[in-house]
DNA sequence: TTTATTGCCTAA
DNA sequence: TAAGTTAGGCAATAAA
């Protein structure tokens, strides 16, 4: 039977031996479980003295123990001549092993042994410690034999004596006798549930369980449930509704109905919208109130009959359904895209272009008695949520990138889904240190992490060159692919190969941050190995990617491809994280360093090894190539104008014009000439001729590209850091500043950027809150609470807001959320005349027109407009509307200019979509673009 | 008034 | 059982 691996755990059979369960959807459409005995925990000892009398010591004085193995293997980190001896205990299960690793080490005293003696990997998990020992990850395909069983037999009666098995959910039972992993590019038929619940608020405030019923919740189905779509349960009894409105007898029967509609659908993927944080605990804790009151409610939800729970991690909350995965489209939406705010009506307008209904807190007691219009409303408002958060992850396809990592990874998909880097990084690192003999540290404790975070103030990071600030014309944009990446895999850098004992014979690898590490040839690092693997399979995932035709393939490929990218940036940041379990500044700064010297390295080639390209009869040669000049040649000279990290950015000066088809000879040559220098696989990109480059500040500019795309140019405009991209100016700001930059930069006309800034100053001045309820909008700011209120040591904004809204509602956002707020008319500090603009609308309050103009949308165009020479005085300037602006226009130094010839295909017009697009994505990080 | 610190968000 | 990294600009408050 094949099946894609959804979860795995184990359970405890008879008190004695583990049994692993993996859980997963056939091709077939049924669900399955997957029983696979025989698989034992254990964990490593590095010890010192007589080895053989120390294995008998263990086995004597722990009774959990079942044997001790001696065994050869490298320590974690640093370069080894030799292996080390050292004992593989096992234990008969899995919770034995942190048990006795601290018990264990006690054993030192009493053999009176040299040394430290050490453990290794005794915080794994056992059932990813099975999944690494076999090969099997999170969403992979698995091919099992085996006989179908009872589950019965393979499941520990719960504590209070009913046996789980009468709620197992699972289609197929079968107790694996042999299984492997099968290569299937397909996705089972995964079923998806999204719910919402909800709950009458407490005088327009936060419901609480203890007191507020649950009194509807709706279901979202893919595929649908017995011809349903959605399905909305109600507390109470209600005559000549729709059938897929399904009104029970009280609450406590709509919660029975909840668990029975949910197992009897058997989903792979719960959805919500914040219900990690909200509808799971809730439903929970409303559970055992009424369990307490005497009702009887048998909340299950795992595939193995486990009940719904939740447990809290500090600010984090974490659910988990046996068998299934839990997926909160929230946190998801947040790493995926770039939003001022994610309110499931924010996200849903942005991203769906879809409404949510809504209904006002304080009238919810109303609709909910309402026999009429109301009670409709409120029961569509709460299936249009469901349904939302369904669509989020459907449409926006936001499972495919973690469905991928967890098959690339071999994680498990609800670590993914719920976590960061960290835990794919650790799978990789585990499975490849097994295959290499070498074991893996255990994670660090708290103190060890803080000194760890002391030390990290020693790692430098990327070179930021200065920039040529202004405006410069024929711009070569150059970036080094993958750059980490192809430095750790260039020079064998790893934990593995940094020489912290042992010395090779050979010649030693010296970054300039200092330390040596081994060449590949005396030891090929595994880090490095596995950025190889990784890189080798994204170019096959890119091949095959070419080669298909089937739609759905070819989305599975792309996901790949990306996982794998993903991947591979990972590793560095890993290399210098505090927590992690291999934590190396040396390699970490060696990473760096290179990278630094390397940029530097180029600015120095092309400023003054090449310095000169001439251009003659289509090709790019340098100056020695060129021999003598005749008077068509053209000589350009280069100059590099900024970089940052990966990328140079290099000015192409010419007493001629100069075509985009000459540009880019002079971008093929240099990252030739660059790329040449370079140890395998590190290359230097052409990626991209900016016709015009407004270069502000360091991390701050803004480009007009233009890019090849089939036979032609298209042309676009790429703004970085600057305050259309960020999110807490306001959209007025944005707007307004991403029509002067293309302006200045595709029209080449100051004198009408002016005019358009001094319409909008106008508007705004003149400000008619009735009737430009419109412009309110575009007022207003967005912040993010980053932390607790009383954590702050100044007063902010979004704070002001937020001490407002808990007067007024009681409700305080949680950490995280985006507080968005417009400064209102007032004298005083404008911290205090933060408001919330639900407040500033209802109440008709007058805005700080003056503080918009000054100080919102003034300094970001002056600074980009008095690169041409545009002075504007802000202090002369008041509600006179007059001497708005010194205006010295000193050099009309941009001539309105022919658009390229060849770039006949591009379109001028999508300039402002194309800018809305930019800024609509999360910033990847992608230091190492392929 | 000037300067230092805090906070946020972005680039890579 | 929380969390990949540093570099950097800019605005506001708080301190000098």
């Amino acid at each position: 039977m094949d099946f894609q691996i959804l979860d795995a755990d184990y359970e405890v059979i008879n008190d004695s031996s583990p049994v692993i369960r993996l859980f997963g959807r056939g091709e077939d459409g049924k669900s399955v479980c997957c029983f696979v005995p025989d698989f034992e925990p254990y964990f490593y000892l590095k010890a010192s003295g007589d080895l053989n009398a120390v294995a008998r010591l263990i086995e004597d004085t722990f009774t959990q123990v079942k044997k001790v193995d001696i065994v050869e293997k490298f320590e974690p980190i640093g370069y080894q001549k030799t292996k080390t001896k050292m004992l593989r205990v096992t234990t008969h299960l899995p919770r034995e092993v942190p048990e006795i690793r601290d018990e264990i080490l006690k054993l030192q005293e009493v053999m009176r042994a040299e040394g430290k003696w050490e453990v290794y990997e005794t915080d794994i998990l056992f059932r990813n410690r099975f999944l690494i020992d076999r090969d099997l990850g999170g969403m992979v395909w698995v091919s099992a034999e085996g006989e179908a069983v009872d589950p019965a037999k393979y499941i520990r009666t719960s504590s209070s004596g009913s046996s789980r098995c009468e709620k197992f959910a699972c289609d197929a039972s079968i107790l694996a006798s042999g299984f492997h992993k099968v290569e299937n590019l397909t996705l089972a038929p995964l079923k998806y549930l999204s719910f919402d619940i909800e709950c009458l608020p407490l005088d327009g405030g936060m419901p609480s369980p203890e007191v507020s019923p649950v009194v509807m919740i709706s279901f979202s189905f893919e595929p649908e449930y017995k011809g349903h779509k959605t399905l909305v349960l109600l507390a109470k009894p209600v005559e000549g509704l729709n059938s897929d409105v399904y009104p029970c007898k009280d609450e406590t029967e709509m919660l029975n109905r909840f668990f029975e509609i949910f197992c009897e659908y058997d989903p792979d993927i719960v959805v919500g919208y914040n219900h990690q944080d909200f509808d799971i605990p809730y439903i929970t804790d409303r559970v055992k109130t009424l369990v307490s009151e005497g009702k009887s409610i048998n909340p299950v939800v795992g595939r193995d009959g486990s009940k719904i729970g939740y447990r809290k991690f500090g600010l984090i909350t974490r659910t988990e359904m046996k068998g299934r995965v839990v997926v909160d489209a929230l946190p998801l939406v947040r790493r995926a895209f770039s939003l001022k705010q994610y309110t499931l009506r924010a996200v849903s307008k942005e991203l769906l272009n879809r409404e949510k209904l809504d209904v006002p807190p304080l009238e919810m007691e109303e609709y909910w008695a309402d026999t009429g219009e109301k009670f409709k409303k409120f029961v569509d408002y709460s299936r249009r949520d469901a349904e939302l958060a369904l669509e989020l992850i459907l449409h926006l396809k936001l499972l495919d990138k973690y469905i991928a990592l967890a098959q690339v990874s071999g994680s498990l998909l609800q670590e993914i889904v719920d976590g960061g880097q960290t835990s794919m990084i650790e799978t990789l690192l585990l499975r490849e240190f097994g295959l290499r003999d070498r074991v893996l540290l255990p994670k660090p404790d708290d103190g060890v992490s803080a000194e760890r975070y002391e030390m990290s103030s020693d790692l430098k990071g990327g070179e930021v060159l200065e920039p040529q600030k202004g405006l410069l014309e024929n711009v070569l944009i150059l970036d080094y692919k993958s750059l980490y990446p192809t430095i750790m895999m260039a020079h064998n850098l790893c934990y593995t190969t940094v020489v912290t004992g042992d010395r090779p014979e050979e010649v030693t690898i010296k970054p300039p941050s200092g330390g040596e590490f081994v060449p590949p040839d005396v030891y090929k690092g595994i880090v490095p190995s596995i950025l190889e693997d990784l890189l080798s399979r994204r170019t096959q995932t890119k091949k095959r990617m070419r080669k298909t035709s089937n739609e759905n393939e070819y989305r599975v490929l792309d996901a790949t491809q990306l996982a794998l990218k993903s991947l591979l940036n990972s590793f560095y940041g890993y290399s210098g994280y505090a927590r992690a379990r291999l934590y190396s500044l040396t390699l970490a700064n060696a990473v760096t360093s290179f990278g630094r010297s390397n940029i530097l390295n180029t600015r120095e080639i092309i400023n003054s090894t090449i310095g000169k390209i001439i251009l003659r009869n289509k090709t790019a040669l340098l100056l020695d190539e060129a021999g003598e000049l005749s008077p068509q040649d053209r000589v350009v000279e280069l100059s590099v104008a900024y970089g940052d990290t990966d990328s140079v950015f290099v000015h192409c000066k010419s007493r001629e014009d100069l075509s985009l088809e000459e540009i880019s000879l002079i971008g093929n040559r240099l990252s030739n000439i660059v790329s040449a220098s370079l140890p395998d696989p590190m290359e230097l990109e052409f990626e991209s001729i900016a016709k015009r480059a407004l270069l502000i500040a360091k991390k701050r500019y803004a480009l007009w590209l233009f890019e090849p795309r089939n036979s032609g140019w298209e042309d676009k405009i790429k703004v970085k850091g600057m305050e259309t991209v960020r999110r807490d100016w306001c959209e007025l700001t944005s707007v307004t500043l991403n029509k002067v930059l293309e302006l200045v930069l595709i029209e080449g006309n100051v004198d009408q950027a002016v005019n358009y800034v001094r319409e909008v100053v106008s508007k705004v001045r003149n400000l008619d809150p009735a009737k430009d309820s419109d412009i309110i909008e575009s007022l207003v700011l967005t912040r993010t609470l980053t932390k607790k209120t009383e954590s702050y040591k100044n007063k902010q904004p979004h704070l002001t807001v937020v001490e407002n809204l808990k007067k007024r509602t009681g409700v305080v956002p949680s950490i995280g959320t985006r507080i968005p707020f417009v400064i209102i008319a007032g004298k005083g500090l404008f911290v205090d005349r933060a408001e919330d603009p639900d407040y500033v609308r209802e109440n008709n309050i007058p805005i700080d027109v003056d503080y918009y103009i000054k100080k919102q949308i003034l300094p970001p165009v002056e600074r980009i407009l008095e690169v041409f020479g545009v002075k504007i005085s802000s202090l002369d300037f008041d509600s006179k509307q007059k001497g708005l602006f010194d205006f010295e226009a000193k050099k009309p130094e941009v001539k309105k200019q022919e658009k390229p010839s060849s770039e006949k295909e591009s379109k001028v017009k999508a300039q402002e979509q194309n800018l809305c697009k930019e800024n609509g994505h999360a910033a990847q990080s992608s230091l190492f673009d392929f």
